[in-house]
RNA sequence: GCCACCGUAGCUCAGCUGGUAGAGCAGCUGAUUUGUAAUCAGCGGGUCGGGGGUUCGAAUCCCUUCGGUGGCUCCA
């Protein structure tokens, strides 16, 4: 990388940054969104300008223009740009006072502009000029236009002024600059591998789900192969859990309304519940949480400090009112069901479950084959129950377990749910996109809401501590990030079908159905293939469909009594004995590759 | 919920400025008996998301409604 070239323009004076530094990169797309900026001015005079930044990604600016931009009409703009970083105008850093700013942008009426410089505290502001566009901003830039090699324009969205609903909705086009051709190209076949490993598309191709326009939208139909891979999930949660040290429950899917009022749901959490329904006079409510049950298990009998923590956990189907606009495939649904578990224990245990659930939840994550993580503690919201003092406990007892494990951590201010702090852990996938599904909360308000206590060594009544945490966050999501995250190809221990068995010619038919007999015997998922076409046909089938292993006999076979092995990758293990091959699947299971 | 775009066969899509629907794959039938990513031929399949309107005539134009997509806001 050149870096002489990516320098950027201070009011200090002339620094130089490489591109591929954070900075560095976020300024040179902060630049292209300039450009972009000042090419629909130029093609359309009219246009207002709100604000235009740098993303991780690329950059975006947002405008305010009575007729709606087309897909179309990015080529236009990317030409119009193209122009503007031919001229190479330098970008020119000027500074005046708040009121002449504000002045400037009246007088070229930009609303949106004189908005943001009401707020602005500051006495001098500066803004940038690129040859006769000028733009209210606090810079950095690069020297000049011609300094950008390669861009793109992505896309058009709506976007709220100010990212406030009650706003007007502007018009948003997102673009993307890099340091070079190549590295947009590299970008834009990342955003193709994208598209191909969609869970939606990747879920309709194998056959794994659907959602029905009949049914309702976020309401989510597993199908046998979809069923199948969570069954497997299934018990292998619930056998580490048990391992664990956790007692499963099942709960049902709706309780009486005054449940959720007691609970604090009802107050706090009411936009994400649906309308009680009416059954025999009495109002019952669909459960958007699993604990209240939980509370009531082990308010079930008198509770002695010996017995803590007690730890329940259950795979509970939830239902959540989502606005119809924010559901995504398996993402984002109406109905899910959760990896959910409430641990009760003493105040002095907190710390130590809290490491114990750390270390759980990463062993899970670990087995789907998410090493790579990020870790946020969560504070209290704006809308919250319980003490300022409960918080306090709560938040320190979280951020003294993360230490203790020497996991490094970022704060979210004010993320935290309406209960208590919560840890949430942000996995990375194959190819390195950040999911959320693992969170880890305190809660010190429930416990008293519903009174429960235990029986100490004193004899007398304390309040238990309760920890809710759910590791895979919901089946649902899980499942749709594991299919992007294995691009459809699962390991054999969750694949649907673990190994299909071909044969050359009719006449092998019924050697292929002994050996596929056999090694459905040993419990493995195996299908049988004795259709009356070409090997190259049926391989390519099942390649298409993700079948780790393919399985053929010919004369050959038949005649030495093997089979031969060829993995979905293109391996082939050759001709190996029914025994060797079965070892090899076996093998593969046990250690869940 | 908001803004934009989209909705044609099981799937992926074509159908220009209105003249009542087409391809590939999949499916079915037959021929072929095949050695690791597509054998050939024939056949069946659509109230063009739903409702309403304009028109002699609507997949095509308008309204409305339901879905989906990209974002915004919100979240497991």
């Amino acid at each position: 990388m050149t870096s002489a070239t990516r320098d950027k323009v201070t009011s200090e004076g002339t620094k130089i940054l490489p591109f591929s530094s954070g900075e560095g990169r976020e300024i040179y797309r902060h630049s292209a969104a300039h450009i972009m900026a000042h090419a629909l001015k130029k093609l359309y005079p009219d246009v207002k300008l709100a604000i235009g930044p740098a993303t991780s990604e690329g950059f975006y600016y947002d405008f305010d223009y009575d007729t709606n931009f087309t897909q179309d009409e990015l080529i236009r703009i990317e030409e119009k740009m193209r122009e503007i970083i031919k001229a190479d105008n330098p970008f020119i850093r000027k500074e005046l006072t708040r009121q002449e700013a504000m002045e400037l942008f009246r007088h070229a009426g930009e609303p949106y502009k004189v908005e943001l410089l009401d707020e602005i505290q500051d006495e001098i502001v500066s803004i940038y000029q690129e040859g006769d566009f000028v733009d209210l901003c606090r810079g950095p830039h690069l020297p000049s236009t011609g300094r950008i090699k390669a861009f793109k324009l992505l896309s058009i969205a709506g976007a709220y002024w100010r990212g406030d609903e009650r706003n007007k909705m502007l018009q948003r086009i997102y673009g993307t600059a890099f340091d070079s051709k190549d590295e947009l190209n590299e970008y834009l076949n990342y955003l193709e591998e994208i598209k191909k490993r969609d869970h939606r598309r990747l879920g309709k191709e194998l056959d794994l789900f659907s959602i029905s326009d009949d049914i309702g939208p976020g309401l989510v139909l597993w199908h046998p192969r979809g069923a199948i891979i969570r069954k497997t999930i299934e018990d292998f949660w619930r056998d580490e859990h048990y391992k664990a040290g956790y007692h499963l429950l099942f709960t049902p899917h709706i309780a009486r309304l005054d449940l959720w009022k007691k609970s604090g749901h009802w107050d706090f959490y009411r936009e994400n519940m649906y309308s009680p329904v009416d059954v025999e006079g009495q109002e019952y409510e669909i459960k958007p949480m699993n604990c209240p049950f939980h509370i009531h298990i082990y308010k079930s009998h008198l509770r002695s400090y010996k017995e803590l923590p007690i730890r329940f956990a259950e795979l509970g189907t939830v239902y959540r009112y989502e606005r119809s606009g924010v559901l995504h495939g398996l993402l984002r649904v109406r109905g899910f069901t959760q990896d959910d578990a409430h641990i009760f224990c003493r105040e002095e245990q907190i710390e130590d479950e809290i490491q114990r659930v750390l270390d759980f939840t990463l062993f899970i994550l670990r087995t789907f084959g998410f090493d790579r993580y990020d870790i946020y503690l969560s504070t209290r919201p704006e809308k919250y129950v319980g003490t300022l003092d409960g918080w306090e406990r709560a938040t320190s007892a979280l951020k003294q377990s993360l230490e203790a494990k020497g996991l490094l951590h970022n704060i979210k201010p004010g993320e935290g749910a309406f209960y208590g702090p919560k840890i949430d852990i942000e996995i990375k996938d194959s190819i390195n996109r950040a999911w959320q599904c693992s969170t880890i909360q305190v809660d010190f308000s429930i416990p008293e809401r519903f009174d429960i206590t235990y029986r100490g060594s004193d004899g007398k009544e304390h309040r238990p501590i309760m920890i809710h945490r759910a590791l895979m966050g919901s089946l649902e999501r899980f499942f749709g990030v594991l299919i992007e995250h294995y691009s459809g190809s699962f390991p054999l221990w969750l694949s649907p079908v673990q190994a299909v068995v071909f044969s050359i010619a009719e006449r092998h038919a019924g050697y292929v159905s002994s050996v596929a007999m056999k090694l459905r015997d040993e419990g493995l998922r195996v299908e049988l293939n004795v259709d009356n076409e070409k090997i190259g046909y049926k391989v390519r089938q099942a390649i298409a469909s993700r079948i780790p292993y393919i399985l053929v006999a010919g004369d050959k076979e038949v005649e030495d009594n093997t089979i031969n092995v060829r993995r979905r990758d293109g391996t082939n293990l050759g001709a190996l004995s029914i025994q060797e091959t079965s070892s090899i699947l076996m093998d593969d299971l046990k250690n869940r590759r």
